[in-house]
RNA sequence: GGAGAGUUGGCAGAGUGGUAAUGCACCGGACUCGAAAUCCGGCGAACCGGCUUAUACCGGCGCGCAGGUUCAAAUCCUGUACUCUCCUCCA
């Protein structure tokens, strides 16, 4: 959520910053004009109130002392009525502008890229080489069902289409890519969390998926209840309300969770394989900062999640996100791409954003700074790494022509010893 | 799933229709070489609006949340969320 008053102080700027992400003009004029009515009724209604007060000590002193109030009680019945009027109209001119200003996307930082869409995006940084083969890399769905460690056709049976079962030594791979994962980011002072999977309105609000992104996720009918899309939310709504402690800041959150997501919209894209699932574990990242701190803790997050790839030998590239392609809540995303062989190209694997106080405002969580006043923490998260996509990664960069693969290094003590998947 | 109790300022805790006691904590002052104790005074969250460069100041709101009754609601009514206890059930 952006602040109203800066809007209201910083009307050009923001309308500007804001078009590079696809919102129009009109929409900040728009509301603009609902903020005006609403300080019109707040002044009008909140006088009246003041009146009542008044008189209300006045009918209070005048009963105490026995002495007839029927007059002034008389009056105040029209007041009352008066104030009932106007309180619902601005109700109804604040649910207006909520419905704009809840749907305005955070700021973008002023220096990313300027970009209508992906096309825009910046590389910043190649970490090894795309695996080189000397027969024709299969893709991983081909290598898995060949290997019987990955049931697509089952999945679909059992569920639907975008769900998988990891069989044997398939399963056993997955929990040892995030068990590994969870123990890098121990190490690097992460604080292991296991959240809720299901969680309430208020908090897919506070981490921004609602109210613009309901077609994305799984609800449960007739609850309050949605499945989370990332452990991002848990993570973030954790200190939700609440004050932090600032000796605690930064705080650093680590989890593995299942992530669920519909998928509306991207019929046709990826039908095959790991790459896009309705559920699929991630290991997710989340910090609370100082405001001063956020883009050096942002620095380190991306680090942390690139150093997994490196750790598993996995090839990789880092992109910083143009102002159109980056999500709702960020101001600032850098992306981590794996190289993915079978398809020739490099594929998200992580995505690590610093949202600034953007969800700290949705979801108040605030410090007190030096001076004891209170102010809002900003908010980051990062995956480290999607988990499916990491095996899919591995199952395509470490095949052997056999249709065996090679369990990287880093994950044999995790495997129980196991070197080859065959 | 059934029954009951509870939800008030950072914490504790009064308040059953007239506009939020009190204690601890906190802030300022006095006393003191200094501190503790004591005494005096202040403050009780956020949030919104007015006036402001900003403070200050004024006002609104505010007793889990949402409605209702009333001139007036922490207090009465309805709904709802959460917490606790007991019963039932259960990994």
């Amino acid at each position: 959520m952006l602040d109203i008053k800066m809007i209201r102080q910083n009307t050009a700027e923001v309308k500007q910053r804001l078009a590079t992400r696809g919102v129009k003009p009109a929409t900040l004029d728009k509301l603009m004009e609902w903020d005006q009515q609403r300080r019109e009724l707040v002044v009008q209604t909140e006088s009246l109130k003041q009146k009542r007060n008044e008189v209300s000590q006045a009918i209070a002193a005048a009963k105490r002392a026995k002495k007839d109030a029927a007059q002034q009680i008389a009056a105040m019945r029209t007041v009352g009525g008066q104030i009932k009027e106007l309180d619902e109209k601005l109700a109804q001119v604040e649910e207006e502008v909520q419905k704009i200003a809840a749907r305005l996307p955070n700021l973008p930082n002023p220096t990313i890229p300027v970009g209508p869409d992906e096309s825009a995006n910046v590389e910043i940084k190649v970490v090894g080489e795309p695996t080189k083969f000397d027969f024709k890399p299969q893709p991983h769905w081909t290598i898995g069902e060949q290997l019987g460690i990955l049931d697509f056709e089952r999945g679909a049976k059992v569920s639907g289409s975008r769900f998988v079962y990891y069989v044997g030594l398939g399963a056993k791979l997955e929990r040892a890519v995030y068990n590994f994962m969870l123990d890098e980011h121990a190490k690097e002072g992460y604080t292991e969390v296991i959240p809720p999977y299901l969680v309430n309105g208020d908090s897919m609000y506070g981490t921004g998926q609602f109210p613009k992104f309901k077609e994305g996720v799984f609800q449960i009918e007739d609850q309050d209840l949605t499945l989370i899309p990332t452990a991002e939310v848990p993570l973030t709504n954790y200190y939700r309300d609440e004050i932090i402690p600032t000796e605690k800041l930064p705080v650093y959150f680590t989890a593995l969770s299942p992530s669920f997501r519909s998928e509306a919209g991207s019929a046709g894209r990826d039908t095959r394989g790991l790459i896009r699932m309705h559920q699929f574990n991630k290991v997710e990242m989340v910090k609370y900062t100082k405001p001063e701190d956020s883009y050096s803790e942002l620095e380190k997050m991306t680090k942390d999640a690139g150093d997994i790839l490196e750790k598993l030998g996995l090839p990789y590239h880092i992109i910083t996100l143009s102002t159109g392609d980056m999500g709702f809540s960020a101001a600032m995303t850098h992306d981590l791409e794996v190289w993915i062989p079978a398809q020739n190209t490099y594929r998200e694997i992580s995505s690590c954003s610093n949202c600034e106080n953007f969800q700290a405002r949705r979801a108040h969580i605030q410090y007190r700074d030096e001076n004891g006043k209170l102010n809002f923490v900003h908010t980051l998260n990062g995956s480290g790494l999607a988990v499916g996509r990491t095996v899919a990664a591995i199952l395509e960069n470490y095949q052997n022509e056999d249709g065996t693969v090679t369990v990287p290094e880093a994950l044999r003590p995790y495997m129980g010893g196991v070197t080859l998947i065959k």
